[in-house]
DNA sequence: GCTATTTGGTTCCTAGTAGTAACCAAACAT
DNA sequence: ATGTTTGGTTACTACTAGGAACCAAATAGC
């Protein structure tokens, strides 16, 4: 558990990076963020990401308290997300980090190509 | 590839998270933020690396140019890393998300706590 | 009445990769 | 001549992220 041990590190970032890295939680936040949505819309809004894994991660998030879920009474029975305070206030700090990736994308695929680059032609 | 389907959303922050994502990367950068730094000396700071860890890690910061690797010419060959100003603009950014991480990891260990204690006790 | 579709999941399994352990090679020290 | 430091690379593994398939209830369609 090398992850474990860099967290005595007492590095906080480190625990919002082991919820919000993954692939999908950013998606889910900055979709909600436009608004409370159902399971099934946000499952064909974010495209590409399974069942499975939206339910996933909802669970992640509504345990962080980030996300509400709330249960509609309905015929088919209708589960609304929503982002809670924590959530959108999590939503503003992502808006930092893409903020710097906007301005800095270019500049990043640039890099990867003078890299890649210089390995490929040890000449 | 559902990652990949994922950028299709052209959203910036799913490609900084997939470089700063991943365990090592945020403590790496931390680190370097403090100054240069030499490969074994990175090794002994951030407790729990592994050699080929931190190496890989390097690697990738130094693809994105956020971080230069230069060799010194001695007698066992010593390489000294640092963060590039594109690596530390990261760090700025980096920092809000910290910031916004220490203001709340009392209240997400609440939450976590409090949605685990009710899924432990269905009574 | 019988089938299909929508709702919101859960279970099962595999493929990919993160990460560890072991090996490498040069130079200096002892 | 053996060991230690430098900075890695290679070979292997264990874990888990993620896809495919299944589930169950109710309404809609035919």
């Amino acid at each position: 558990m090398p992850a474990r041990r860099a967290q005595n590190y007492a590095c906080p970032v480190r625990d919002v990076l082991d919820r919000v890295g993954d692939a999908w939680s950013v998606l889910v936040i900055v979709e909600l963020a436009r608004g409370p949505c159902r399971f099934n819309a946000l499952k064909r809004v974010i495209d590409g990401i399974s069942q499975r894994m939206l339910a996933v991660t909802l669970r992640h998030l509504e345990r962080d308290g980030l996300v509400t879920r709330r249960v509609l009474p309905l015929a088919p029975p209708q589960v609304e997300y929503a982002l809670t305070d924590r959530g959108l206030s999590l939503h503003l700090a992502i808006g930092t980090l893409n903020s710097w990736a906007e301005q800095n994308q270019t500049g990043i695929r640039e890099s990867r190509a003078a890299y890649d680059a210089a390995r490929a032609e040890p000449a």
